[in-house]
This record gives C-alpha cells, sequence and structure tokens, in this order.
DNA sequence: GCAATAGTGTCTCTGAGACAGTATACA
DNA sequence: TGTATACTGTCTCAGAGACACTATTGC
C-alpha cells in the first residue's frame, strides 16, 4: 500500500484584533531554530488524539489566556493548508492556518512561554517561515467576511456601540464609512444588533446605545466596501 | 525538538460539473480496502516535492483527462484540511479537500484504474471515509461563490449562451431565476461576458448570441439566490 | 399562420450614498 | 451658551423583481 511521505501536521494561528482603531495581529517571538528571534504567528504542532480544530482552540486559549474563551464571543475557522516543500527547513511540515477574531485585550504575559504582543497589521513583515503569506490570506479572509456576514461584532466587547463596530468596519477596511448610513445599516438588520437596557455614560456628548450580538450571521444584502457604480462603464 | 505526530497527506478531489441541468460530482469505486467498493472522491497522496496543488492538478488531470486541462479553462482551489482521528482506519492521515469546476465532459474512460463516473450530487451519499463531509463543503463553496464571483462560466465550455449559463445558476443553486432579468444582469456586468461573432444555428426558436468568459471574476453588486426583503421585519 | 426560444423595455420598490436636521450629554 | 457625539429624516439614484413586448427561428 503505497502511502506517500509523512508529514509532520501543525497549526498556525493567525489572531486579529482591533486596537486604538487599527487591525493587529498577535505575534510571538521565536526562541529556537530555526528563524530564531524573528517574529512568527502562534502555533504548535498537532496531537495524537486531536483534531485540527482542537489544536487551534487551545493554542488560542494558551496564547491569550484561558479566561478569554469562555467570556469573550470569538470567532474562530480553518484558513487553509500550507505546505510547499521546504517551507521549513526541517522537513516535510504541513502547517493549517486558522483565523480568530477577538476583542482588544491585553498582550499575553510574558512569564514562561516566549515573548508575545499584538503588532499592527501594517507594520509586520519578514515573519517567519511562510508566515507572511499566511498572515496576508487571513487579513484578506477578514475582509472579505465582514462584508456578508456580522463577524465584525467578533471584534467587539460583549456590550458595545454602534460606533464601536463602525469603527472595527474602518480600521479592518482602512476606509471611512459615514455613521448615519452605517447606523441604519445595521440597525435595520434583523438579529445584528440587541439593544441593552444599559447606556455608556461619562463620554463627551450624547449617550449611546449598547448593543449585544444578535443571533444574525449572515449579512443579506452585504455590505459594500468598493464604490459599486462600476455598470454602464463602456468596456 | 517536539514535532508532534505524522500524518501521511492527501487530496481529495471535489470535481463539479453541471449534466442535464443537474449538479453532478465525480466518484470513483474503490477496488481495495478500506471501503473496498465504495464510492469515494477521487484523490491521491501528496509527492516529496509537491505542493498540495500540483498534487490536485496531478489528480485532476489524471481522471479527467490532460486534453481537458488545456483547452477548457476549469477552477481549481482549495477547500479544507480535514483530519479528524480515526477518519481513516489505516492511520493518520490528513486529507485536503480540492473544488474543481468543469464544463460538461464525458466520464472518465475505466481502462486501467478503478471506475469513475459523474453522478447527481443529490444522489450521493454513504461515500468512503468522510468524503460525505467534504463533499457537502465542496457543493456549499461553489453555492456561495457563485454569488459574488463570475465562476459559473468555469462549469461552461469555451463558447456559451446566456441560457446556458443561466442553467447553471438554476443546477447549483436549484432554482428558477427569472431569463430576461438575468440576462440584464450578466450583460450589464462589465468584464463578464464576450460577446462572439457566430451564432447558434439549429434550434427551435431565435438563435442565441454565443459568448466568451471575460477577465472578470468578481461580481460586485453580487447575485443573491435569496429573497431578500427580509429588512424591516418586525423584529 | 403557430410554437418556441432570444432579447428589450418599463414599472416599482428596496436599499445605499449624501447630507440636513434633531437629541442629549459635558464644559 | 458652545461643542461634541448620537441618532433620525429626506432626497436621489442604482439595481433587482415582475412582466409586457418585440425579434427570429423551425414547423
Amino acid at each position: 500500500m503505497m502511502r506517500g511521505n509523512l508529514f509532520a501536521v501543525a497549526v498556525d494561528l493567525v489572531v486579529l484584533t482591533v486596537r486604538h482603531d487599527q487591525l493587529h495581529v498577535l505575534l510571538v517571538r521565536r526562541g529556537e531554530r530555526p528563524y530564531e528571534s524573528h517574529w512568527a504567528l502562534p502555533g504548535g504542532f498537532v496531537r495524537a488524539d486531536e483534531d485540527l480544530g482542537d489544536t487551534a482552540a487551545r493554542e488560542l486559549a494558551a496564547q491569550t489566556g484561558t479566561a478569554t474563551q469562555g467570556a469573550v464571543q470569538g470567532h474562530l475557522e480553518q484558513l487553509g493548508g500550507y505546505a510547499a516543500p521546504g517551507r521549513d527547513p526541517r522537513g516535510r511540515v504541513l502547517s493549517m492556518g486558522y483565523l480568530a477574531l477577538l476583542p482588544d485585550i491585553p498582550d499575553p504575559e510574558t512569564t514562561n512561554g516566549p515573548t508575545a504582543a499584538f503588532l499592527p497589521v501594517e507594520d509586520v513583515y519578514g515573519l517567519a517561515f511562510d508566515h507572511d503569506v499566511i498572515l496576508a490570506d487571513g487579513v484578506e479572509r477578514a475582509r472579505a467576511k465582514l462584508e456578508y456576514t456580522t463577524l465584525a461584532a467578533a471584534f467587539c466587547p460583549p456590550e458595545f456601540t454602534v460606533t464601536d463596530l463602525r469603527r472595527v468596519y474602518e480600521a479592518v477596511w482602512r476606509t471611512e464609512i459615514d455613521p448615519r448610513n452605517f447606523q441604519r445599516k445595521v440597525t435595520s438588520t434583523p438579529g445584528f444588533l440587541i439593544p441593552t437596557a444599559t447606556r455608556v455614560t461619562g463620554g463627551r456628548g450624547r449617550p449611546p446605545q449598547l448593543f449585544r450580538r444578535g443571533p444574525a450571521t449572515a449579512l443579506h444584502p452585504p455590505m459594500l466596501r468598493e464604490p459599486v457604480s462600476m455598470a454602464h462603464a463602456t468596456t
């Protein structure tokens, strides 16, 4: 029975969050060869009794703290497989990329493990292995999914304002969105936002309404990030 | 250096086509254990010097004939990784699912290899391994992609009519689409369809215009498969 | 002529972009 | 009072659904 070559299988996480109106990604500084002292995506090898999603969830909890998992409704999904020959000098390694979207949480404590920090996605390049590619794929996936899903709320804390949500879109897409039209769009989508009794206090202007995530997952019709109106172009 | 367990890595193909206005998938009848004489997705193990896409393209060419590859502009993309413990009784096997969209080509010759045939997706169940899941994921991916890309044309021969293209949508989505509105939509999307000088002859009614695929890949705004108009629902 | 398929025009309604105007807080 | 932020309302235009109508073939 021909079984082909054997691979080590790892999971690498693209953990995104929005901090200071900028998209950030969680990176770890490698403490061993290869790529020692380079920044890399957090990840690890799949254990004997684990499915891929189990490994991803375990690594995510290990990197961000278990407390994050239960309380905050983040998002974790598979991105794709990366297995180019030579991508790891140690041998044949297939890496499954996973995409995680989280609210803005503090940088992980650097107690026993390696240094870990959220860095602005724009400033990131020269990661270890082919992690630049995996990161780019993850960011593009996140950008695309904001269009037709309600996943932007995964970047927000359990209770948030419409302005918070809009800043997520603006940070991820690097665009500006009209606050009035945005308000109309998201509040008129049934099941997207559930109003909360409480209001924010202490701000500068009128206190905004607080919302929780609703049960809706799809956005129909989608939110468009590009100017449409390219129909009737003379081609 | 902890490297975790080792996996055999395979590629399994979800090869879809539209035949007789029905979505079909290419299956092979297994000639060996496990799952001997069960239907399964075509696939094979990744070779030492291959990337995942190379394996997928090689298997696709082997299954459908090399002639198909050059002439017809099909589509091949990665679907996802499947690695649940126990999904293959022989041991730890990670399978990368790939999705291929092809025009209606004849069933492959059964000369040396196992029996292979296109079967209607609706009638397919009880595939080997976890291939039912991979197939379902592939079909759902194809359905979703028709909404916001021009990939429906990948199901069509090099020259096709607007009606051919509409039948692709109707077969994949299992819906009916108004021919007039569909015509308006696709012909007014710049770069989707390029008219051809020739027309079809021998049909029953007015001879239709023939088109080739244009350079456009995205559909902005997308084609909606669900009735929208769920806004203003009292919730 | 009739039937069948291809393609155009028109009406209506939803929804997005633009932006004036109102509401409610703090200083 | 002024300023800042939150929110509502209105106008306009693009585009989708519905469907009447015209065009071009075979019979």
